[in-house]
DNA sequence: TTTGCTCTTGCAAAGCTTTGCGGTAGAGAA
DNA sequence: TTCTCTACCGCAAAGCTTTGCAAGAGCAAA
């Protein structure tokens, strides 16, 4: 049992004077002479004394505390983009509390609800794969506690939201691809429910129209972005009477996934088959061939959800949605000329 | 600004009664009759009241929150722990204050000092790789705040610490490349006053002695663990009159560094050059070819953490250091027979 | 000497919960 | 009718900080 921490009473006592002077003496109010004023700030200092924050929140009714809830945390796009949250909220005296929903809807309703019983201040939030009802944040809305979305997002006229542009980014690779002479692109997109689907499939159709070219709807195809189901998919196009010869995906993990599974039946990469993944730059230049990929601005994400968060807070009529650009890295993967 | 929360003063103005009344009630006090104990408890039920943990903290001396220090957020080894030490705290009704010391020992004290001044009601830290002073450390132990380390550690005398056996792991990789006959292996160790250095160094000549083989210093790298470092240090090694034939490291982000060279220099892996890595579970089966590692239990480490901790916090003598076993996961990279 | 200021400092309440102790009403007993 | 329980319920303090207001001392002016 740690002992008690030093409080304003403490050194009221020590010093044989009342609480609030010491109050007082350590903010520099004018009303406590100059003399006593140093002598408290002295002790203090020596004492190493602390505010509570507890006896604070309690007065001011705030926590300092920002919840974020992530769909898992060893995922590098989400860490780093919690470090970017976390930089931001440092700065400005704040402390994150971290959730993961597991990419359940289910578990991500009790992060909202044991994040409300830890009174945060707000909350920031990236969807979970699953969610499909939003009453937990209508809830928020509705207490006006601040609230920002990134990346996966909802309830956009009311809540602010950081997102990056799916459909330029989706059409980035489409015309890469494109100009590496690829004929028929596939793309294995996430549930429909998710914004980041609907535009990115959007993006899909978009960039194959400005090209000119025709959409085959067998070579888009929907996922609940499971590895597995990644294999299947793959196996599927190739069984195609007119199979693809190049392929991208919502994300990192179903396309390392699709390359194991290309390599394993021996097709060359990027020569017979080219692969765009999408985001975890870090890695994707240490799998081989390295994979081309869309890189996101994490920390940047990051950094403006916190802002987003912040001006919410001190404007409870704020709803702005930032979008932020995304550059296509191209590495060997899909690298054929 | 939110608005305020529902408080027990709110349920008693509702009900026309006291707030002790109200506050026994929802605790099945005895003294409160039946008939109003239902009423109180159907409101409460309805209006979704949850007690101030502010309050209860002022009153009981305690946050239920556990600050953690990693030397970085994004790496999948420490974010897989967080994982596991939100875990167990979710489960025992704690949460987690995440604070990142970025490898920096400055760094690393502040954080110490900040989540002191959150009030947190202990920590569980692995050490930057700068620390070597404890300073910040001795003051917490001395004010009894509850203090864990794991994988990089120190004070283990007063201090519960949750480690890998380095030592043995170190051995396992270096029987195996033995087996696969590999003639000089080399070593990218780190910073000397880290655990994690000394242990695996350690390992590296035990594990050579066992063999029978002769140790040369020449082969054993100390290292910052700059991947910069890496490139330099298999240059110097390839470079050596007698270069090895095989390498491993302190941790992947090396090993992976060392892989992009000997590719680059058509350095054919695992026939010319047997490459093994250290821990990270996930990517090293998409890396091509796929690498060798010693699995962490990394969720293992951040349960075991978290449950040492509880420990620590009913007893100021505990100070158990658990040492955790690892496995040697055997992939093409360092597989040539 | 008394009144009126200025300078300093302390009291108390609010924010929320728990809990020891005191208090009230009603019923039953004398 | 009066006393004594029992069954219920409320007061108040503690935990810590901030801040409006009151209060005290000291000094100058009337």
């Amino acid at each position: 049992m740690a002992k008690r921490h030093l409080s304003l009473k403490d050194l009221a006592s020590e010093l044989n004077i009342s609480i609030s002077t010491v109050s007082r003496a350590l903010k520099n109010h004018p009303d406590i002479s100059p003399d006593l004023t140093r002598k408290v700030q002295e002790l203090a200092m020596v004492r190493n004394y602390t505010p509570n924050p507890l006896a604070m929140g309690l007065l001011r009714q705030e926590t300092r505390m920002i919840g974020v809830i992530v769909p898992d945390l060893v995922t590098h796009f989400y860490s780093s983009i919690i470090s970017g949250i976390e930089e931001y909220a440092k700065s400005k005296g704040y402390f994150i509390l971290l959730s993961s929903s597991y990419e359940s809807m289910e578990k991500e309703i009790e992060s909202v609800s044991n994040l409300l019983k830890a009174r945060v201040d707000g909350m920031i939030v990236c969807l979970s794969k699953e969610t499909n009802k939003f009453d937990h944040f209508l809830h928020l809305i509705q207490n006006e506690i601040p609230l920002v979305f990134f990346d996966r997002v909802c309830l956009s006229e009311t809540v602010p939201c950081v997102i990056i542009d799916n459909q330029d980014a989706i059409e980035q690779i489409i015309f890469h691809l494109h100009e590496q002479k690829y004929k028929r692109i596939a793309f294995i997109s996430g549930p429909a429910h998710l914004n980041i689907s609907r535009e990115r499939e959007i993006g899909y159709l978009s960039g194959l129209k400005k090209l000119g070219r025709k959409y085959d709807p067998s070579l888009l195809c929907s996922s609940n972005m499971l590895i597995s189901e990644a294999v299947q998919i793959i196996t599927g196009l190739l069984a195609l009477p007119d199979p693809p010869d190049a392929i991208f995906g919502i994300n990192d993990m179903m396309i390392y996934a699709v390359m194991k599974e290309l390599k394993a039946r021996g097709i060359g990469i990027p020569e017979e088959f080219g692969v765009v993944g999408f985001a975890d730059e870090f890695h994707a230049s240490f799998v081989s061939p390295q994979l081309t990929s869309i890189m996101h601005p994490t920390h940047e994400i990051g950094i403006k959800a916190a802002e987003l968060f912040f001006k919410k807070k001190d404007d409870p009529g704020f709803a702005e949605t930032v979008v932020l650009q995304t550059q296509l890295v191209v590495r060997k993967s899909s690298a054929r000329t």
